[in-house]
DNA sequence: TTTATTATGGATAAATTTGTCCTAAATAAA
DNA sequence: TTTATTTAGGACAAATTTATCCATAATAAA
């Protein structure tokens, strides 16, 4: 009996885009690049059409700053770049449900008033959460960098 | 700058309905009462021609059992109910990527060959998938049995 | 054997997410 | 000032997820 879905992941596929698309953003900015839309694209494996509403997205949250024109492109300046929270990324496309609501979406759930899984699945929740509140964009484009992390695509 | 998606879940809505609905059809087991479709809906918040779907492939699964005809209905037997764990009802619906696949859905991502998210994310992943594969759907509905959880709805 | 009850299953619709295409606006360089 | 380059943004299409409706099959009781 296969599942109904067979690649329901953490996160949308918006969001997993835009991590990919931010982080290389962050790695050529380390190497004083502005990228282009294409190149995004094509480092990060995605639909053209597709990442650029994303960027735009991430422009417009203050996530990556975006330049028309020739010579144009997008960049996180160093200092951003080092206080930019995996987190942020993840909340301007997907929101903050995954790491705050009840696993099975009850409004009404919390501390004081439960759901049979709440106290288990809380814990869960804030391990993600914190995860994504401590973990840097430059951080994560170091490791790219200092070569302990391999892949992109 | 609101997120595009307000409520991106860590599950998606066919599995939080099953995970309600498994928890509710185990604690009237425990009662020894069978429940039907219109009963799973309501207690659990949901409509009606949609958890039938739902309970349809959770039956072919092997996690609850159906009667056709009258005094029918849906059950799980105690023995059953003490071996299931909620990761079953999950994998069911939604597979296992949301607890085994990389953050950014990159296919090749892995210990030897991490993206750069990896290590920080395999721990939440342990944490998520070692949480459903130890919490019993017994377990659950003796919380609300007990008192402990008080809201399924 | 008839009737009422309940799950099964197919068809289809609505909503959301993902993806594409095309034109406009901004900007740098020639 | 013209041209080439690049993001912005609207309209729309495809795919997936969520939801509804209705007919059928199975079963228990009268």
């Amino acid at each position: 009996m296969p599942p109904i879905k067979e690649e329901r992941n953490m996160f949308s596929k918006s969001c997993e885009y835009a991590l990919k698309a931010v982080i290389y953003i962050a790695t050529q900015s380390l190497e004083g690049r502005r990228v282009k839309i294409a190149d995004v694209a094509d480092s990060s494996n995605t639909p053209q059409a597709f990442i650029a509403k994303i960027l735009r997205t991430l422009t417009k949250s203050g996530i990556v700053s975006s330049l028309k024109g020739p010579y144009g492109g997008f960049e996180i300046d160093l200092q951003k770049m080092k206080e930019l929270k995996i987190g942020e990324v993840v909340f301007a496309i997907d929101g903050d449900a995954v790491y705050t609501s009840c696993s099975m979406g009850l409004k009404e759930c919390n501390d004081a008033d439960p759901c049979p899984m709440h106290h288990k699945f809380v814990k869960v929740r804030t391990e993600l959460k914190s995860m994504l509140e401590t973990t840097t964009v430059y951080d994560l484009a170091q490791k790219l960098k200092s070569g302990k992390a391999t892949i992109l695509r």
